[in-house]
DNA sequence: ACTAAGCTATGACCTTAGGTAAGAGTCAAG
DNA sequence: CTTGACTCTTACCTAAGGTCATAGCTTAGT
């Protein structure tokens, strides 16, 4: 009969040494023999043990759980499998529900973003004050504050091209309304217009998409679009959504 | 000027007083005001920043990361925020793999199931043997027995009537194999097989869905309801893709 | 002013699943 | 027999508080 020491287990089974003493420590493996040097020693069947509890690690069952589905005759395994998928399905949801606030969040410091920006075009002083009082009202002093600290401190370059180049694929857009949104042309635009977007931190298919949603639900968006050309916010959200629809992921 | 003690702001903002002491402890939150006494008073401006911390909590960022989104002026949200994003798509896509594992593993355990009721209905000795070592092997001496104790804990009257429930859904499907999948009359004894699949714990979906494979992608399935009638494997494949693409989440 | 009830403070220990380190003993090869 | 690699125990550390215990404070009612 072969004889492992803890660092052959721990090898074997990918372990750390300090997780089989911690196993041991709790009771959840314990090794085969005890040497008189007070070295431990497993055996064949301790390794198929171990592989049990990392197969039931990796589904995130705690190590209490792990005792208890190996060790427990009158345990259930598949009504704690049953219960265990809805906590899993209720993690991945939760998840998906911070996603989204963590997108609309962004979202809305972009709009901030583009609401200096408009603010620095010149809009008038009431729609500036409007602005930043509601920005204020909805973030806290200090949080738009710094937010307006790092667009200020935006290389002023940077800042001039990236608008201009904004407007122009805004023109193009606006000359293409026309057209319908699946069109090859207006697509290629709208795909220019995610880059461009994407070009100060990483957005992705889902926040362009919440993007697209607010030219028309959020009424600035709308506002500023309609003067354009009546119909453009809608064209516009319909054709990002369409984007972000046949984008691969 | 207002002033909260502990307990007003706990209630005011939904946490725990030792959560108050815990945020002044690591400096995250640190009262207006300390009386002689000790006791720790709120203001205005401490409840919004509250709120701060509890919006980023919410996020699932960690309080140390809170502390510094909070009060380093250098630090970029944005791009944490587009960071955060990433983790938490990976905890979720993470969340739908674990998902997908546990399904298997139930599925694995309804077809050990259904191996014992095909060895009870008396299938050979041989058979018997051969799924029993190849179930050893995948699952562990233990596991095993302790899943068959389960299954032969099952209250015998019970288990006949599913058992000639199943069989008698299974011969009307058998009868209705000239029909198309689609057919509501098929998809009806669809929803019953579904059902009585569910009669011992949730069956969600996606498990059903994964079973549903199992009918052509694991041999023994195959090969047992391919002698009852060629092609039936794949039929009842695809009704139950069908059943479970159509059936409301 | 006094007292009881309720509020608060501090300190300490507990939770998960190990990581990391210190100091001492043990095994195997040369 | 030495040296280097291995192993032992002990103990402190992580995040975000929960849950006591003990002692001091505040406030309402009298």
């Amino acid at each position: 009969m072969e004889k492992f020491s803890v660092n052959r287990l721990a090898k074997l089974a990918g372990v750390s040494v300090r997780t089989l003493h911690h196993y041991d420590e709790i009771g959840l493996l314990k090794p085969a023999i005890r040497a008189e040097s007070k070295y431990r020693y497993y055996g064949k069947e301790e390794l198929l043990r171990l592989q049990q509890i990392l197969l039931y690690k990796e589904m995130d069952f705690t190590l209490a759980q792990i005792a208890e589905i190996l060790d427990d005759p009158d345990f259930d395994l598949l009504k704690a499998l049953g219960e265990h998928r809805k906590q899993l399905q209720r993690k991945k949801q939760r998840m998906a529900a911070l996603l989204q606030t963590v997108d609309k969040t962004i979202v809305q410091l972009k709009t901030k973003k583009m609401n200096y920006e408009e603010m620095y075009k010149g809009f008038g002083k009431e729609k500036f004050e409007a602005y930043t009082k509601e920005a204020k009202e909805r973030w806290g002093e200090e949080t738009i504050n710094q937010s307006h600290k790092k667009i200020l401190a935006m290389d002023k370059k940077d800042w001039e091209a990236l608008k201009q180049r904004g407007e122009d694929i805004n023109k193009a857009l606006t000359a293409a309304m026309d057209l319908k949104p699946e069109d090859a042309g207006v697509q290629e635009l709208i795909r220019q217009h995610y880059e461009m977007m994407g070009c100060h931190f990483d957005v992705t298919k889902e926040i362009y998409r919440g993007l697209g949603s607010m030219y028309v639900e959020d009424e600035r968006f709308t506002a500023y679009y309609e003067k354009y050309r009546p119909g453009l916010a809608a064209f516009l959200r319909d054709a990002i959504h369409l984007f972000c629809a046949n984008k691969p992921a």
